[in-house]
Parts: C-alpha cells; structure tokens; sequence
DNA sequence: GGCAAATCGTAACATTTGATACTATTTTCG
DNA sequence: CGAAAATAGTATCAAATGTTACGATTTGCC
C-alpha cells in the first residue's frame, strides 16, 4: 500500500511473469482484514472468554448500554448486523436474563428490547474492561497518528458506502 | 478513538448511569471491524463475483501466484489461514484444475501445490483488477495519510503480537 | 371498509466453518 | 534397531452462519 509497492516486480521466485504481481502481504485488503481480527481476538477475550458473550451479544448489549430500551428493528443499523443476527442475538441475551422483550403496543409485529437489572450489572462490568482494551491498543500511536488513522478511516468508509 | 471520546458521558438518554459509557460507533475495535468487513466485501466482488472464489482460495492463489510452486504447510503462515482452511482451498483449487499436487518425495507426507498453466492465466487476469481496487480504495488518502496509516497498522499489528 | 402489498421477527433448511480425531509417514532417542 | 512421539494433511462430526420462506400484523390504496 505504499504507494506502487504492488506494482510489477516482474522477474521474482519462478513467479507468473511478464505482467504485473501482487504481494499478500503487502496488499491493503489483506493487511486490514488481518489486523482487524487481530484486533477483534484481543477484544473478544473480554467479553467472550471473561464473559461468555458471542460478538453479536456483545454489540446488542454496547447498544443496549447506551439506550436502555429500543426497538428490535432498529438494532441491525447500529451493530451492522442483520435482521436474522440480531434476532439470535437478542434470544440468547434473553435466554441468559440479560434482556427482558415486550410487544410494541402501537405496533404488535414489534419487540422492544430492554436491559434487565441483571444485564446493566454486566454491561458495567464489561466496559471498564473494553474501554480499557482499546485503550491497551492505541497506547502505541502517538495522539498524531491516532487522529490520521481516525481520519483516514472515515475516509475509506465513505469511499465505500 | 480520538482520545477519551468513549469516556464516562454519563446521564446520557437514559443508559447506565454512575459509570463509564462506550458508544460502539466510536469504539475502536468496532470500527476497524466494520471498515475491514466493507473493505472486503468490495475486494470479494473481484475473486468471488467475478471468478467465483472464496477468499481463502484468492489467498492461496495470490500466494502461489508470487511462488508458484510451494509445499502445503507453508501456505498456512503466509495466508493466515489454519490448515483445515488450507486444505480445504487447495482442494477446491484442485477441483477446478487451478493448482495441481504432489507428494514431496523426499517427505510423503508432505504436499507440493503448483499452479497449472490455467491457474497462471487465472492470477494474470485477476491481478490487475485487485490491484485497481485496491488503488481506487486508497485514491482517497493523501501520499502522508497512506504513510501514516500504513505505520499505524504496522504498530497496532506489532502491539498485539 | 377491504384486499393487496409491505414490514417485523422467526422457523426451517442449507451451507460454511470450526473442533476433534484419525491415517500415513517421519523423527527422536533409549 | 525399534518403539514412542511428532508432523502433514484430511475425514468426520458439531456448531455457527447464511438463505429462504413463512405467520402475524400493519399500511396503502381503490
């Protein structure tokens, strides 16, 4: 990604030849997709193994921390996952009394989703140690770097979307 | 990320008061996540929409595209991929004559996986348009934030080795 | 008002992925 | 040398994930 650091470096190792090459390790697409689980293996040791929370959950529950009620359908949008995800999801987070559901009354085809007692004890158990994470994770940038790397990620997300 | 901005924001809407809040839009490990996963996904319209491979076996054949020859436990550290995964790429590799296999005679356990003279043709027309979208995802960054984000993730990756 | 189309969430099935254990071979070392 | 341990790759089974289609309800429209 370093510039034409992909670029043809025809002539290597017995490779394909006369056209252009690509190295893995070098490509941005692969170098992201392997730091990202990296980076998701470091943080699901908090709430998968500490806490027994599948990843899904976990996104359910950072949501549910932070509105304490909402709507089922409006999950998916803010966890990026979809509508099926969200639905084991939340069954299993219920199944644990970690969520309580009821019927929309103004729309009975709607559940909303509420933490129980049980479940704002572990969301405020949980976040410390997430937070805590992240912050264990960027230590190694400087406060320079960490705002590029903010930057350059919303850039590459909008570029996308 | 940027700096404390996940930090304690409590009284908001509702949520978990007297503690630390984490709003997963910010969170870190969230967003690279949710950047690598778009990211993906629009590289996999390359080897997957277009010449119907599976990530793992684009991986293998990027990595047999610079060697072109090598044994099957060594694709492993260079794909990040369990040897199950390996396996199981090379075998569909195999099935659709991209990559041919023998056994190492000097180790009969061992395999040795070539690219065919079709799986030559296959990396030569693939490369060009994985290196192209790789370009028009990076087009967005200035030649300084490319810099900066390519040393960021060097840092992140050697902070959680 | 009433019927077609849309929406919400889930069940049921298919496919993918992961974990365990096995076969064949090679290496180690008593 | 030869038995025990290690290694390469794969088969087999279990679990997670994605897909499709459905039941219940609501909305749009004539």
């Amino acid at each position: 990604m370093t510039g034409r650091s992909n670029q043809a470096r025809s002539g290597a190792a017995g490779a394909v030849d006369g056209g252009a090459g690509l190295d893995l390790q070098h490509y941005f697409p692969y170098r992201l997709a392997r730091l990202a689980e990296q980076v998701s293996l470091a943080v699901a040791e908090v709430y998968s193994e500490r806490f027994a929370l599948t990843r899904q959950e976990w996104r359910v529950l950072a949501i549910l921390g932070a509105r304490s009620e909402i709507a089922t359908k409006e999950i998916g949008p803010l966890t990026t996952l979809d509508k099926m995800q969200v639905s084991r999801a939340v069954q299993g987070l219920e199944a644990r009394g970690i969520v309580s559901r009821t019927y929309d009354p103004a729309d009975r085809r709607e559940r909303i989703v509420s933490l129980t007692s049980a479940g704002r004890a572990l969301y405020r158990k949980i976040v410390p140690y997430a937070l805590e994470r992240e912050a264990g994770l960027l230590a190694v940038l400087t406060p320079e770097e960490i705002k590029i790397l903010d930057r350059a990620m919303r850039k590459l997300s909008a570029g996308l979307a």
